[in-house]
DNA sequence: CAGAACGTTCGATTGTGCCAAACTATTAAG
DNA sequence: CTTAATAGTTTGGCACAATCGAACGTTCTG
């Protein structure tokens, strides 16, 4: 169902598969795995009581769901990687300064995922929301070239991993001011290297901009990238020229001189 | 390893011991998996390079590291859970109320799991690492014996479900208060059902108390736990003994009203 | 510059994952 | 109450893919 080639483990790769469809069904029972994959009922079986038994499925029922060893995973992941705390509290200095949702992204395997992310603690948003909005995005995947933190990471590379990553993913069209066109989007990687920042205009939502910034390391490789979200009417103007922009700049050099200090 | 016995695919399960590996080490190199695994180094290598296409693995220099694929994997399962807003709101009502730390555990295959956490927002920690140590628990794992939510959730199963548990985990000690042996165990079980509620004093850490009360779904069975957790000296006395009781029966009986009417 | 250590690639072999079919359990139908 | 149908589980034989070991390429170390 996914890629081929010589130096894969197909038997871990179908367990994998399952893994994936399970989570896009929504969770499985059996047949549906043996309907969506074209492996014998039994196989099936087998590879779902051994994931089961391990912990990365849960059986309700018939049905089999993700299961919550990947929490367990996920957050190990999230809080040992290198620079999850300095990041961590760059998101949150960056959301009191622009009174703002911000976030910090990675690239994973070409596409953007949320590891860090914070509201500004006077809650800004719809209806009280607020709170229960907090880290709803951690752990989501992103295009890149529909984000304004992608598009900075994005324009940070050389022209032919960016090849690479738009033959992999394609250049979907979340909304129709996305950009779709490979030239278009190095024209916009063009400008955000020249302006230093990015601005993701209504790329993934309507009505929902953002400004992106990457951060590179103390080797000079780009972490990942900052970014600041909003509705358009307020990231607009001023807020949208300059304040943001001379926010991220602020908090991007003072976390890459941290980040400069903490590495051994 | 781990298990063994027919019904399981031993390459999966080799695969996911690497993964295993990987974690516990905080991340290995290739050497290191043939190390720790007796298996040909170009199996592990095949292994490694599978998981890291499929996400699950991220490659920094020759070391591997756990994959951000499971916050996705892991952030999923927490919030498709069927009954992850009413709880989560459970656990931030309780928070209100007692200003303690509070979660909320489910059962994982033998030992606990933290699926949602919250601090009363008035922060009350030491020195101001408050809105730091937010979720610091979420996705981690603890023996069942150890914990007041633990407790609660053991009290209500039958003794051989039980002693099952047991088997599996043995009974650790982290403390030197720690119940270790299985008649005292079960003592203290039989206590908590008279109670309605479980006590856990300073058995997973010196100088921290713990009360949990399960919470029963709509069909009976336990869906896992409410606790609220200080340190000795505040949760002591009548905040003990009656307060945090009666808010825990409160926002229990409310969350499993909740729940009878969520399900369809 | 030699040597070691590690990652990667490549065939040969054998173990094991896969399928198909039988069996059991549960549910629906007549 | 019997029969049929659907889903899950278990079993055994075969072919293929996972495994191993050895060779190659590369990067560090002395």
């Amino acid at each position: 169902m996914s890629q081929r080639d010589h130096p894969t483990v197909q038997t871990t790769q179908t367990s994998l598969d399952i893994l994936s469809t399970i989570q896009e069904l929504d969770g499985a029972r059996t047949t549906d795995i043996v309907a969506e994959h074209d492996v014998a009922k039994s196989t099936a079986h087998k590879h779902l009581t051994t994931l089961e038994r391990a912990g990365y499925l849960r059986k309700d029922g018939e049905i089999y769901h993700i299961g919550f060893k990947f929490l367990n995973l996920g957050e190990y992941a999230r809080e040992r990687w290198s620079w999850f705390a300095p990041v961590k509290a760059a998101v949150e200095e960056l959301a009191d300064r622009t009174e703002e949702e911000c976030d910090f992204v990675v690239d994973d395997h070409g596409r953007v995922i949320t590891i860090s992310e914070s509201y500004h603690k006077w809650a800004k948003y719809g209806a009280g929301d607020g709170s229960k909005r907090y880290r709803a995005n951690i752990g989501t995947y992103y295009p890149m070239h529909a984000t304004g933190s992608g598009l900075a990471i994005l324009a940070s590379y050389p022209r032919e991993r960016v090849e690479a990553i738009i033959d992999e993913w394609g250049l979907s069209a979340p909304t129709e001011h996305t950009i779709t066109s490979r030239h278009e989007l190095f024209a916009e990687l063009d400008r955000i290297q020249e302006r230093g920042y990015s601005i993701g205009d209504r790329y993934y939502a309507e009505g929902l901009r953002s400004v992106g910034k990457a951060v590179t390391g103390a080797d000079g490789t780009v972490l990942g990238a900052l970014s600041v979200s909003g509705p358009t009417y307020r990231i607009d103007g001023s807020v949208l020229d300059t304040e943001i922009p001379r926010a991220l700049a602020t908090v991007v050099d003072s976390l890459e001189s941290e980040l400069a200090e903490t590495v051994p």
